[in-house]
DNA sequence: AATGAATGAGTGTTCATTCAT
DNA sequence: GATGAATGAACACTCATTCAT
C-alpha cells in the first residue's frame, strides 16, 4: 500500500518534469501530467494540494537530486582544493547531462509559484559546500567575500556557459574545460 | 481616421512589462495587458500581430535599452581597461536599477515564444563590446577564450549577485562592489 | 466518478440541430449550443473533440436516421417498382416531416467543416437503394445512367419541391402528389 | 464622381463574391472583403448599410446575372421546345462555368441573412421563362402542374448533378448530356 | 484511494461596426 | 466621401479544480 502510493507520487512528478522539459512550462497542464503519468487528473489532488504544491515539491526534489550530485565524493578527507574541483566539475557535468532538471530549476527561480519556503528548503542541502567555503576563507585560500559572491563567480558562470553553448553551439574540449575551471578557481582564490 | 498613437503602443508595452514582472510570464494574458494599458483587447491587435509578436517586440526593445545603457560612455578613446570597467559598472547599475526589464530579459531567455530572430537581433547591439573583447585578446590583456566564456565570467556573475541579493538581502557597499569588480577583472585577464 | 451520460450527448446534439435550423449554420456557436443544452461549454468537449467533430457526428446521425426512414419497408421480397415507390414516398414524407434534420443535411453539404469521411459514411447507409437501382438497370427497368443522374432526378426534385413549397406556400393533395411521383418514375424508367 | 462610386461598389461586390467562393461563407469577414477590394472597412459602410445589406444586394446581382444568362437567345420567335432546350443548356452551362456565383446563390438560399424581399426580387427576373411554361401548358406540351413542380424537375436535377459531380468526379460527355436533357424533357412533357 | 465527468473562469483572437479626422 | 483606429462582444477552446461514485 505504502509502496504503491509512492510509486504513483513518483510517476506524477516524473511526468511533470518530462512534460515541462519537452513542452515548456506554459504548456504543461494538470490533465497532461495526469495522462502522461497514467492517472486521473483527480488523483493528482490526492497526492498534492494543488498545482503550486506539486511544483514546489518537484522543485525541492530536483534541488535535492542536484545537490547530492554536486556533492558526490565530498565526505572523504580531501583537501579544500580537491573539494572545490570535485564540486565544480560535478556541477558542470550535472548541468550538461541533466538539462531537464537543470532547466527546471532555472525556470523555477523566476516563477512566483515557487514560494520562499521551498526555495529555502532547496538551498538547505548545500551544507557541506558552505562549510568548505567558510573553512577555505578562514584558511586564507578563498577571498574574504560573502557566500553569495562566491557562488556568483563559481556556479553562475557555468549556467552562462551552458546557455551560451546552446545559443552558439559552443563545445568544450578537455583542455578548454580545464582552462575554464582555472578561471573560476583564480576568481575566488587569493 | 485617427492616427496610430505611439503613446498607446508604449502603454501596451509598458503594461506588458509590468505585468510580466509582477505576475510572471504565465499569468500575463492579453486581456490583463489590455486592462492595465487602458485599452480594449482588440486594440492590442491593431499594434501587434499577436501575442508572440508583442513579446518579441518588447524583448528587442528591452534589449536595446539595456545594451545602450551598458555601452554608455564607450565611444571615446579610452583604454580597454577603462572600457571594461565602464561596461561592467554600467551593467551592474542597470541590473540593479531596472530589475523589471532585467528580469524580463531573463524570463524571455527560456520562453519558446521568443524566436531566434528576436534573440539574434537582441544580441546585435553589443558590437562595440565584442570588439573591445577581441582587441583585448589580441593585445594580450584578456585570456584567449571564446566570447561565451568571457561573458559567462563577466556578466553572469552579476546576474547571480542580483539574484542572491534578492534572496539574501545582500547589500554591497562601495568597497565591496569594487572588490567584486576586481574579481571579474582578475578572472578574465592574463 | 460519474458515468458518461448518453442523455447529455443527445441533448447536445439536439440543441445543435435545433439551433442550426433556427439560426443557421453561421450563428450557431458552441456556447449557444451549451446554453440550449443546459450544460457548460466545457462539457461539450467531454463528449466531442471539437466543433468539427460535433458537427460530423451530428451529420452522420442525421444521415443515418434519414436513410433508415427512407428505406423502411425495403427488405421484403417486393418488386423493384414497389421498392422505388416506397423509397420515394418515404423520402418525401421524411423531408416534409423533418424539415429540421433535412435542412440540416442540406446546410452540411456546403460546409467545409464536414469532412470527406463523414460524407462517405453518411452515404454508406444507402446500400439497398443503390442495389435496387443497379438491379433495375440490369433488368431494363431503369435507364442506363450513372447513379448520380438517377438521384438527381428522383430525390433532388423533392428537395426543390420542399423549398418551393416553403417559398410559395405550395400544398400538395393526394392526387397531385401521385402525379409528381409519376413524373419522377417516368423520368428514370425506359 | 458617379463613375468612381459605381466602380468602388462593384469592386466590393466582386471581392465579396470571390472570397465567399474561395474561403467559404463563414470565413468571409468585412475586413477581408475590404482588403480584397482595396478599400477601408469603413468605406463599405458608405455603400452598404451593413453586412446583411451587402449580401442581399450581392444576391440580387448574382441572380440577375444568372437569369440573364439563362434566358440568352430567348426573345426570337422560336418554338417552345427550342426555348426549353436553350434555357436548360444555358442553365447547365452557367452552373458549370460559374460555380462561384452558383454556389453563392446556393449558399444564400439557406441563409437567414437573405430576406424575403431579396429572394422575391431575385425571382422576379424569370418572367419570360414563366411565360414559356404557362404557354406550353396551355398548348398541351407541358404537363399541367404548378410552376414549382416544373422547376423542381427541370433545374433542381442540374443542381444535384453538379453536386454529385463534385463528389463523384462525374464527367459528362456530349451524348450523356443530351441524354440527361432528354430525361428532363420527358419528365415535364405530356 | 481513486476516478472520469463536469464546470466557471479564463485563454488568444476575430468580428461587424463606429469614431474622429 | 473616405479612412485607419478603436472597440465590446463574441468566438472556439483549455484550464485547474471539484463532484459524485
Amino acid at each position: 500500500m505504502r509502496n504503491k502510493d509512492e510509486k504513483k507520487r513518483d510517476a506524477i512528478c516524473r511526468a511533470a518534469i518530462d512534460l515541462i522539459q519537452s513542452q515548456g512550462f506554459e504548456d504543461t497542464s494538470m490533465s497532461k501530467i495526469a495522462r502522461e503519468a497514467g492517472v486521473s487528473p483527480a488523483t493528482i489532488y490526492v497526492y498534492f494540494e494543488n498545482k503550486e504544491d506539486l511544483l514546489n515539491q518537484i522543485y525541492i526534489r530536483v534541488k535535492r537530486e542536484m545537490s547530492s550530485a554536486i556533492m558526490e565524493g565530498f565526505d572523504q578527507g580531501i583537501t579544500i582544493e580537491e573539494q572545490f574541483r570535485t564540486a565544480w566539475f560535478n556541477f558542470y557535468q550535472y548541468a550538461m547531462e541533466n538539462p531537464v532538471d537543470f532547466a527546471f530549476g532555472e525556470q523555477f527561480a523566476n516563477s512566483p509559484l515557487v514560494n520562499r519556503v521551498s526555495k529555502d528548503e532547496g538551498e538547505g542541502y548545500y551544507g557541506p559546500l558552505i562549510e568548505m567555503f567558510e573553512l577555505g576563507k578562514r584558511e586564507g585560500i578563498f577571498k574574504n567575500v560573502p557566500l553569495g559572491v562566491f557562488s556568483a563567480f563559481v556556479f553562475f558562470p557555468v549556467i552562462g556557459l551552458i546557455r551560451n553553448r546552446n545559443d552558439e553551439k559552443l563545445v568544450f574540449g578537455k583542455e578548454m574545460l580545464e582552462q575554464v575551471f582555472q578561471i573560476a578557481w583564480d576568481a575566488v582564490t587569493e
